[in-house]
Formats: C-alpha cells, structure tokens, sequence
DNA sequence: ACATCAGTTGCAAAGATTCTCAACTGGATG
DNA sequence: CATCCAGTTGAGAATCTTTGCAACTGATGT
C-alpha cells in the first residue's frame, strides 16, 4: 500500500491564487493543519494557535476553516453529533470508520469501492469531484 | 437504479421497525415533515409543531430530527452557514449523489457498494451500524 | 386494565458556530 | 517606503445544537 507523502502542499500560493490575503493568524492555522496527523476540531486548532499566537481568535479559526473548506483544501467531517473536526485535503483520499463508542477515527481506502462509486456517478450523467464514506460502526463481538 | 416515488412513507413503520417508541412529539414531527413541501429548518418545524401540542420543546425537534437523520428517513442539507434544514427522504435507505453546480440531490443504491462495506468493516474487527456515502458530482460534459 | 421499565421528554444550561462591527493590515500603487 | 482601501481580525453577542437529569410514557407481559 503506497502511503502520500507528507509533503506540505503551498497552501500559500493555493490562497494567493484564488485572491485570499495572507494573514498572520492563517499562516499559522495552515501551519498547523500541514503538521498534523489527527482530525482535529476547531477547538483544538485554536488551542495549538494560540501557543504560537494568543492573540488569535476562535472566529478566525471557524473563518479559516470554512475559507479552506470551499477552497477544497480541507475536508470537514461532522461524526455523529460532535463538533466538526477537519483534515487537509492534499494527500491521497482515503474513507473512515468511526467508532460510535469511542468516536475513533479509522482511515481505509477501497479501490473497488472507488471504482464502482465512478461507474454510478458516470452512470448518471455525472463525474464525482469528490467524495465522502463514512461506515459508523462498532466493534465486532467475539464469538468466544 | 430507480426509485421510490414521492408517496408518504410508513415512517411509524419504519421507527418501529427499528425499534424506537413512537410518541406524541414523534408522531407531530413526523407529519409535519409528511405534509409539507419546503425544506424547514429545526425551529420552523417546533414552531409548526407547538400549534398543535405546545409542550413540544426544540430539544425533542432537534432529537427527532437527528434519529430521523440516522435512520436515513430524511435529509440534512447545510447551505452556507445557515442552520440545518431538513426534507424527507423517500423509504429505505440510499446513497446520495450531489450536484456541486446545483445542489441537486439525487439518490441512489449500489448492493455491491454495501457489500463491501460491510467487507472492510468485518476485516477491521466492526460491525456498521450505519453509514454515510456521498458523492460531489458535476455533470459531465459530452464534448465541447 | 395494570404494572413495569427502558426509552423519551422538557427544561435549563452548556457547547458549537456564526455574525456584527470598529479597528487593523496585506499588498498593490506610485 | 508612504499611501490607500478592501479584505481580515478580535471580541463579544447572537444563533444554532447538544446534553444532563428528573419526570414521564409507550410497549410489553400478565
């Protein structure tokens, strides 16, 4: 299984180019978001920006995240009833598994599901720009 | 991958099936949904709900409307910031593919999508409780 | 019909997200 | 590098949504 590299995406020429300024506090979001392996919410990300920065506000850390969203840099994911929780875009998509006990976060990917998932879409008269698989499960009990 | 036409559902059916009580506010909620047309967000439908049992309280709305959401009886959509808004789905459960251009919500069901599904999640030690697929699509364009 | 009890409810309070607006700043221009 | 101004920010209010808990009630069995 190949894995993205982590690589940081130039989020910053992304932003310039769709005529978004380059601000102090969104530097450092980005900053953050591109050194992160977790989902974080946006609590969280205002608490790591606010190490670096105090002066930051929790309405620019919402602001940010919905400026990334639309720009397609960020996926938002609402699991069951919680705060939403963001991850960056760039790297290869993968689903998730949520377990609705413990509200962790699997990351899987399925070139079959993908597959069939392009045959319906096509099948449609449509091509998918992009896509969201959420499986909300449990554990499975042993037989034992 | 036909569908259901747009006939009243047996909601009290279904819940029951699923095993979830129906009560006063449910069966409330539950027509208010059936009988009408737009896309109410949750406090048009408590406002709607307390000219016919004023002791219906917007926690129960939003409750509802979340186990609603779960059992896939209806849809969440979230236009750009505002609150949610909801619209009934039509009977058992489906995928959804969603025009970015329009908003267009078209429903669909692949077997194999779910069989799958339920592959990936054995093999990660969990059962599905539910889940979640959306596609973000554009219509493709046939030449030009 | 009655008792029982887990699922539901209403309320209040907390939590999450967006909005308002005056002050501030990035980056374009000269 | 000084100026300018539309885009952006921080703070807090407003709005939207979920949650904790005691009281209540629908479904089941008798």
């Amino acid at each position: 299984m190949k894995h993205a590299m982590n690589q940081k995406p130039d989020y910053e020429k992304e932003l310039r180019k769709a005529g978004v300024r380059i601000t102090r506090p969104r530097r450092i979001i980005l900053d953050i978001l591109t050194s992160t392996e977790d989902h974080p919410d946006a609590m969280k990300i205002f608490h790591r920006a606010t190490q670096i920065d105090d002066s930051i506000s929790l309405s620019t850390v919402y602001r940010t995240m919905n400026l990334l969203e639309e720009l397609g840099a960020i996926h938002r994911h609402a699991f069951n009833g919680g705060p939403s929780r963001f991850e960056q875009a760039h790297g290869e998509h993968h689903d998730h598994l949520i377990d609705v006990d413990t509200g962790a976060v699997i990351e899987f990917k399925s070139d079959k599901i993908e597959k069939l998932q392009e045959e319906i879409a096509r099948s449609l008269g449509y091509d998918i720009v992009h896509h969201r698989l959420e499986l909300y499960c449990r554990k499975s009990e042993p037989s034992t």
